[in-house]
DNA sequence: ATGGTCGGCAACCGA
């Protein structure tokens, strides 16, 4: 079972990269975070013609988010239980009985904003989602962009980066709560070592070829999941670079029993 | 270094 998850920023511009993607890798699923694209707007022909399931819900401009499978894909739900639902932030489904839940945390925009507030409380809210309908006991992965560095070794500048938005005490108090709820980060299961990022500014003055990451994008697994992940691991494309890229698959692979 | 660059979408907003 290899389970992905992916930050397009516009899946219509992307669409290339995650269908040869599909190609190449053949994910048993795969998730989307910032499709960017209405839900009229979305190339579903483009994937179902690839011979891939896919549920989504975009709204314009921003945000987005789906779910795609070569697999069966059932009970959805879209958003979150209460208002505002962000419907463009959350995406559930349960694929081969394993609930999918794919989310797009609110990024927070500044510290001192209400947004941030926000995003402290969409994590609350989620934990909410979580306990509303599954048991740490039940198979649950919860993945996505969180917006959210966790440790020293998640980001490049540790010191220099202390008090943004994404990298914290309060955001990290804030995600690490709601995997407390009974989540396992897999990646970290499997990667002990600083430096492996997900995430590069393009802001930033050739943060890609300084290296200059971030590791926000993440998979998580109740206990009986994560005691069959076999490996976590960051595809890059291209290829040829060296470690950065432009484009990073999150992957954990999973023993089929 | 308080900018930088993308993408959506048609003036700026968001990351």
């Amino acid at each position: 079972m290899k389970i992905a998850t992916f930050n397009a920023n516009s899946i219509r511009s992307r669409l290339g990269i995650i269908l040869a993607w599909l190609d190449e890798q053949k994910p048993d699923i795969l998730c989307v975070q910032e499709t960017k694209a209405q839900d009229k707007d979305f190339p579903i022909n483009e994937i179902t013609s690839a011979g891939f399931n896919c549920v989504f819900k975009g709204q314009k401009s921003y945000n987005g988010v789906c779910i795609i499978s070569p697999h069966k894909i059932e009970n959805v739900e879209i958003g979150l239980d209460d208002e505002p639902k962000d419907e463009s932030r959350i995406i559930k489904a349960c694929v081969n009985g394993i609930n999918i839940v794919n989310t797009y945390v609110p990024q927070g925009r500044e510290m001192e904003s209400e947004h941030f507030q926000y995003k402290l409380e969409w994590f609350k809210r989620l934990k909410k989602y979580f306990d509303s309908r599954f048991t740490p006991e039940s198979s649950v992965i919860w993945l996505g962009d969180l917006n959210v560095a966790p440790e020293d070794i998640d980001v490049h500048d540790p010191v220099g980066l202390r008090g943004h938005v994404c990298f914290n005490e309060q955001v990290t108090a804030a995600m690490y709560d709601t995997m407390n709820w009974g989540f396992t980060d897999l990646f970290r299961l499997h990667n002990k070592d600083a430096g492996q990022y997900t995430f590069w500014d393009y802001r930033a003055f050739g943060s890609i070829k300084r290296n200059l990451g971030w590791r926000i994008d993440h998979i998580m697994a109740t206990k009986p999941l994560a005691q069959k992940c076999t490996s976590s691991y960051v595809d890059k494309i291209p290829r040829t670079l060296p470690q950065p890229s432009d484009h990073t698959f999150l992957i954990a692979e999973l023993r089929k029993e």
